[in-house]
DNA sequence: AATGAATGAGGGTTCATTCAT
DNA sequence: AATGAATGAACCCTCATTCAT
């Protein structure tokens, strides 16, 4: 976690530290991630950041705590609704707050992608898996809450939790390569993607009809 | 590709020089594989890496295509018979297919692994992106070969492409998140999985049937 | 020296700085010794060391300075003596308090050997050499003052104060390396040394003994 | 140890080498010792010291060793005679040759005695003391050798042989002392000391001569 | 064809010191 | 009197690539 120094910090000088941080680490895996390059971009001291976070590493987690805590607040209250009503418009709705999250918020969402990928750091671990496995369990108990309401007796909850998480985790690819666009750009740009509301809601509705039978 | 001084090689040096340059990309995404590391465990001096190859890219880009040929090797036979029988079946036999040689070949499948997540390359280029794209092409050609004959006339082949393309690329994950299997550790070991037959065949089929009832 | 500023704390405080001080120098060479690790144990902020010290160097002074006079606590009323009575029991005497001191202190021990060896920092000075040079003097002077009356006159003062410098400057050393002690550690965890009063004694006895004939 | 690349290089290159690391590490404690002076100083691109060496430490282990074989080449001879004839003599010639040593090649002896007072690195351990102990005990087994034949029976072998430690570790102090020399000085030169063979001779006397008695 | 020494920019990190508050 | 953010040079070390042999 940062060190008080980072707090203490005038908001806006807090803000361009924290958004040129995103930007690093949006544009570049972990390793590949440069503080020499950050602090260039800035025009801060190298120093500075190590008055900040006590190192690479807790500086990493620091941005991925807060690109989580952003997406949250886009999905936290589709989450809280998890066991409620009908399953397949619970979870079109949580896509569909996810995607828009992506796309309004490139850096952030450029950042969880990368984190979402770390295989290879033996000092981070394999967050990949571990972000896959977790998510898979929750949407499986989600499944299994609904299950009995609403969804086939016979569908296979931890199958489809799977497909579920592979759905949520490659929309975002997924809706890019359609339409064309390339996140990273905007990431670089500093620019949300502008899309159209319609096409966006069209677009996840499509992507989950398409697997609708599946969940009957 | 690779210059005409690494084809000459006598083939048991060819073969050494090429499993350890495996090793060290399938461990490692492409800008922390260390060629000087590589030459270390190699024995051989750095100066012949740049006699086989123009640089870096240039031996990655080898590595990519000897993987790939590797695996198409597996699943060619399944691939020709694209538009044959049932889709299902043969979709099955292909992710079958696809599993059983990341199992069989760590190392291979590690690499691949990292390719198809190559994003933030500026020298390579979005791997991931252009990966999938490929992959969910082809398999929505796949699709709408076997519309007419056997699949619901309603069912959204791009999205379905899409939706499969997911599967194929997390497949190995799903794999070793619910065997508990760390396939790095297998690459580093050089050893193949050991599996059981009907486990992974079993694994795949349920995989399969929990989206059949989506492709009708 | 200090400034007035540190002269003005109170007393606890400029007691609590000072420990920190002590212990950080006592376990570091004057290079390695880190005001920024100093001030983190400390619990105050860095600019305060510049409110209380010149800079590092005018610290140090300051502690080098303390060390002696403290040590000179132990020792005073022993060296007030130098002239009378039976040089050996007087020498026996100043070693064993200069040990004891050591071993009650080894913070204080710990630094003051730390100085006893600075040689290479242009900053400030070869203090290894200085301070055997003036050891030297001064017991060369006793031996003089002695000689005449309970010393052999063929004694090579100059020679001898030599060899009682080095004594006095390796006693703890000697004292560490037969007790298997380690004074490092003691300091680390300030605390004292519990050592057994006789012991003490008899190696001191021992260890002059061993010199006396040559005093003779 | 240092890698080959080292003890291929061409012999006028290794010496140039070897005398800029000697000369940083004489005049400098380990820490201190910095490498970026010492490729800024060759004339040579650091990334060269570690095609040469693992690491500092390896470097600064290389040189101890260089140093002590050095040392050893000056004082083999008389060491090998530890057993025979006059202990008194024995001893002298020893510190005459260590002393010689240290005259004629500063840098040489600067590292050493450097070497003799590494207590604080947790890197390198506290050779200080491991340092004292060894010599100590090798010392003590002479003794033990000369003593039934021509040495006090009464003496007491371990206390004796930390003096005479003591002495060889401070000799060179001594006589820099004495003649107000200061080895630094001449290891920055890079020149031998110019000294008179018949007053070095004569110091080693007198300084052993005062313990002569001591020793019967 | 093979070598391996040389390069130099770049990596993350630590440090004593300053100065506006 | 006290703060603590800012500095920037220095630290050790790694890297892909070159080139004379």
């Amino acid at each position: 976690m940062p060190k008080s120094t980072f707090l203490n910090l005038r908001p806006e000088k807090r803000a361009d530290f924290t958004d040129a941080a995103l930007f690093e680490f949006a544009l570049n895996d972990y390793q590949n991630a440069s503080i020499t390059n950050m602090v260039k971009v800035l025009g801060i001291a190298k120093g500075s950041v190590y008055q900040y976070f006590e190192n690479k590493k807790d500086l990493y987690e620091f941005l991925i705590e807060l690109a989580a805590e952003e997406k949250l607040k886009y999905t936290k209250k589709v989450i809280k609704k998890a066991g409620d009503g009908d399953f397949i418009k619970w979870y079109r709705k949580l896509l569909h707050q996810s995607l828009l999250f992506d796309l309004e918020n490139p850096m952030l969402g450029c950042l969880l992608i990368n984190v979402s990928q770390e295989r290879n750091n033996a000092e981070i671990g394999n967050l990949a898996l571990t972000n896959k496995r977790e998510t898979a369990a929750f949407l499986k108990k989600v499944l299994e809450l609904h299950q009995p309401k609403s969804l086939s007796p016979s569908l296979d909850s931890s199958k489809l939790a799977f497909h579920l998480t592979q759905l949520g985790f490659g929309l975002t690819d997924a809706f890019c390569i359609e339409k064309e666009l390339d996140l990273r750009h905007f990431a670089l740009e500093r620019t949300a993607v502008e899309y159209d509301e319609a096409e966006v809601k069209a677009f996840v509705k499509d992507m989950v009809n398409a697997l609708k039978p599946a969940l009957g």
